[in-house]
DNA sequence: TGCGAAATTGCAATGACTGCCGATATGCAG
DNA sequence: CTGCATATCGGCAGTCATTGCAATTTCGCA
């Protein structure tokens, strides 16, 4: 089982590849699956065999930064207590290098923040993300947190973190600094909203 | 220009209970706009210079919160930091009695957890109020906050409140229990999420 | 080589949403 | 009261995502 695994991986990759470059050309809205599927050479039907959307195509594997975030946490040491985790989790989990030299990458930010039902979606991973980081939080600290304080202990990190984020990104000036004025800005920002937190 | 405003009024509400009834027996998803046309008495195509969309019928009034989440705001007392203000400023926008009764209020809750359209979009208009938040914050604040932080700030509170909001509406007894307990039970939560701000 | 499972794909249908346009209804001036 | 300008209404046709169905092709393996 191997030849139709590969043709079914290197599929897979044509499909993003060619919608990525669409997408940056035409646009998100103005690129119809039709298209794409045309571009990667599969019938439009097939395309749905691939991805269970339009929208799905901008994020394959939703679950790595939950994957980091949780062994993050499971990694954690004797002294930590939840908040540290958690910010190391983000630290580790969050935003690396990757987002923002990986073509796909940097197309899905500007999708976000533009695209109506892309942000949706996005916003959707996102919570269930947290939902999950929670679960497995307040599994490791079952003494110091309930399940609605775990809940509203990860909404505060990653709401601060995104909130933060959206702002800055809309910048012009902070995204023109590069990567690392960025990561010191946000790192600012979330250290004043956070304060509560680390004291 | 009252008659046909008023017409207008009425039209408009009559969609929104036609829906309501619909989503409430046929379930949301099973209901087309063309069956809430009918409903209503107006051709489908009418529809739609009412509400830009099936989520919107949800979703009227949007702005309702934030503007007295801008009102806490704009009362602020002299000694009040901006953490404290926009506690009070949450625990005066947050869920009503109207939610927990209304009937539309119910049915949006349920659909915001069910649906996956739903809940994306519930959660768009939720980014866009924090942005709109966190700009009257900043404004109120001008030398203690800038703009990332303050978005980090909002993002960080409202992430604590909604993250232990969703947590708690998952749980069967407390939603069994009745608007009472529901009540009591979001102000423990709310209580314990903004805990670390409030002190 | 040839069979059975998996993958591909065309076709038709559903449903949200839009642009276009004629038919109606309403507000207001004369 | 009448008639025009305008706001609404609502039908029609078309686009696009998404899905069920069924025929066909392609593979992996005996």
């Amino acid at each position: 089982m191997t030849l139709r695994h590969h043709k079914k991986i290197r599929t897979r990759q044509a499909i993003v590849d060619a919608a990525t470059d669409l997408f940056a050309t035409r646009g998100y809205e103005k690129t119809t699956v039709a298209d794409i599927a045309a571009a990667a050479d599969i019938g439009t039907r097939t395309f749905f065999s691939y991805f269970a959307s339009k929208e799905e195509l901008l994020f394959p594997q939703a679950d790595a930064r939950v994957a980091a975030a949780v062994d993050a946490i499971a990694t954690r040491k004797p002294g930590e207590g939840p908040a540290e985790v958690l910010v190391r989790a983000l630290r580790e989990a969050g935003a690396s290098d990757d987002d923002l030299v990986n073509p796909l990458a940097r197309l899905r930010l500007q999708l976000i923040r533009t695209v109506p039902a892309v942000r949706g979606r996005g916003l959707q991973i996102q919570v269930d993300a947290q939902r999950e980081i929670a679960r497995h939080l307040r599994d490791a600290y079952p003494d110091e947190l309930d399940e609605v304080s775990a809940a509203a202990l990860v909404g505060a990190l990653i709401g601060a973190v995104s909130g933060a984020l959206e702002v800055l990104l809309d910048d012009p000036d902070a995204v023109a600094g590069g990567p690392e004025l960025l990561k010191e800005r946000l790192r600012q920002a979330t250290d004043v909203a956070l304060r509560p937190w680390s004291g």
